[in-house]
RNA sequence: GGAGAGAUGGCUGAGUGGACGAAAGCGCCGGAUUGCUAAUCCGGUAUACGGGUCAAACCGUAUCACGGGUUCGAAUCCCGUUCUCUCCGCCA
């Protein structure tokens, strides 16, 4: 979340932002919250401050005078209770205010709603081009057996697959790639839980219960299935003070992510584009609390994004994400689609954003300048390395052959162990 | 899952109802001193919130895992939660 003195102090800027964004919140409230809550503050300073005065006169005291000083003691600890409990609804009201209004935004972030907003930046790499009637990735796997929809349904429901045979393979391939990459990039690589407190994930900027979760959470308990390892990762320096000078934190984390996907039938749910499960290699930073420190992180995570998929020799276009169409923990946002021919166009492959200090405000993690006073709020930022479905269905659909065949990446070989994928015999 | 022990500042660790934001040591910062890769001595050394200030200084409050309770008063007593350790069980 933002800042309250900032919100208070450029209300007309957050109020417009939130407009940018499409957000509908009423700002408003929040200065006489504010001043409410100061005003409460001052006054229980002020009892307490007698309460402790009070209280400490009593072991001196003569023992008539001491009847007075404990009734007076009793007195203010009802009016510490009361306003204490005020306080406690205005804050309350406060957090819930300051939780919708979303991040400030890039100033050259394009403003739009739409998905069709946001703008191309550079497209790399080049669209294949068929002689035949190419297939999409649903057809290929089935000729070449590598998926099992009809398993995963029987056993999970619709949006559960079992990998099978090369696509096995290909999933190993693409996080030891991509592993790979990151320990070369420097990145302190894990594998982290695949469940977390909804704590964390509120920390993160999700919502982790409710009608229109995307969220899988756990009956009878506070944790959820992650949707990302960037919930597993930021939660790792949760109420953390980090020495300035270790900045930027790069760290990696292999996970699965689970998404109900609630909301988004009959929307491009063929095959494993859009999926209840699936393994991702992500990239998460911790950097200083300056622009310039995290938009060179985001820099970086976004040419990281780019070689691997010029690795993988993969055409992709990268796309600066419009105000609507971004989270509400980003500041900016960029994506990358590769081409997948099955779908006649790009899809969604990677996404980076970096989100400033507004997770950090919320999971509380600071950095300490050594020599100097006061802590300041982070900057955070995510990335995917590789989204395994994603880049499966580009490297399918991409490389397809004539006969139904599919072309390893040179890259992934030595793990995939073959050159190309070929229907099994019999 | 069962039994027990524990959680104190950057770290180690004392403190079992009032004089405790908290001894001591280490570390760190500043200074003094000594002809010698260092030692010694002196001083300082948390964070958040509110007020205050151009900015500081400063003032107040809170914080001894977290949340509640008892009490005029809680690091200290009681309850719950989380986490850590030890032993047992189970298990990959």
């Amino acid at each position: 979340m933002l800042d309250l003195q900032y919100i208070c102090d450029h209300l007309e800027e957050v109020k417009a932002n939130c407009r940018n964004r499409g957000v509908q919140v009423d700002v408003s409230p929040i200065l006489s919250l504010r001043d409410q809550r100061r005003e409460l503050i001052t006054r229980g300073d002020a009892l307490r401050k007698e309460q402790k005065e009070t209280s400490g006169k009593i072991p001196k005291a003569s023992a008539d005078q001491k009847p007075a000083l404990i009734a007076r003691g009793k007195q203010l600890r009802e009016e510490v209770a009361k306003i204490e409990e005020e306080q406690k609804k205005v804050e309350e009201q406060l957090y819930a205010l300051q939780s919708q209004i979303p991040n400030m935004t890039h100033p050259d972030s394009p403003v739009g709603r739409l998905e069709e907003d946001s703008v191309t930046v550079r497209e790399v790499g080049e669209i294949p081009e068929f002689d035949f009637e190419p297939k999409d990735h649903v057809e290929l796997a089935q000729g070449l057996d590598l998926i099992d929809f009809e398993s995963g349904s029987k056993v999970a429901g619709h949006g559960f697959y079992y990998l099978k045979n090369e696509a096995v393979l290909l999933e190993l391939a693409l996080v030891q790639y991509a592993v790979e990459k990151l320990v070369a990039e420097g990145f302190t690589i894990t594998t982290t839980p695949d469940l977390a407190r909804d704590e964390v994930l509120e920390g993160i900027g999700y919502i982790p219960r409710g009608d229109e979760t995307q969220i899988y959470s756990v009956e009878n308990s506070d944790l959820s299935l992650v949707a990302t390892a960037e919930i597993t990762l930021g939660g790792m320096m949760k109420d953390e003070i980090i020495d300035a000078d270790k900045l930027p934190l790069k760290i990696a984390g292999i996970s699965h992510c689970f998404r109900t996907e609630a909301g988004a039938h009959g929307r491009a749910t063929r095959g494993i584009y859009r999926v209840h499960q699936f393994t991702k290699v992500e990239m998460f930073g911790f950097t200083a609390p300056e622009l310039s420190a995290s938009d060179e992180y985001h820099q970086m995570i976004l040419r990281i994004e780019e070689e691997i998929f010029q690795g993988l020799e993969l055409p992709y276009r990268v796309l600066d994400i419009c105000t609507g169409d971004m989270g509400g923990s980003s500041y900016r946002k960029y994506d990358l689609e590769a081409w997948m021919p099955g779908r006649g166009g790009y899809g969604e492959v990677t996404s980076c954003t970096n989100c400033t200090d507004y997770q950090a405000r919320r999971l509380g993690t600071r950095c300490r300048t050594p020599g100097k006073k006061g802590t300041r709020f982070v900057h955070t930022l995510n990335g995917t390395a590789v989204a395994v479905t994603r880049a499966m269905i580009a490297i399918l659909e991409n490389n397809q052959q004539a006969d139904g065949s599919v072309v390893v990446p040179a890259v992934l070989r030595k793990w995939v162990g073959v050159d190309r994928i070929t229907a099994k015999k019999g």
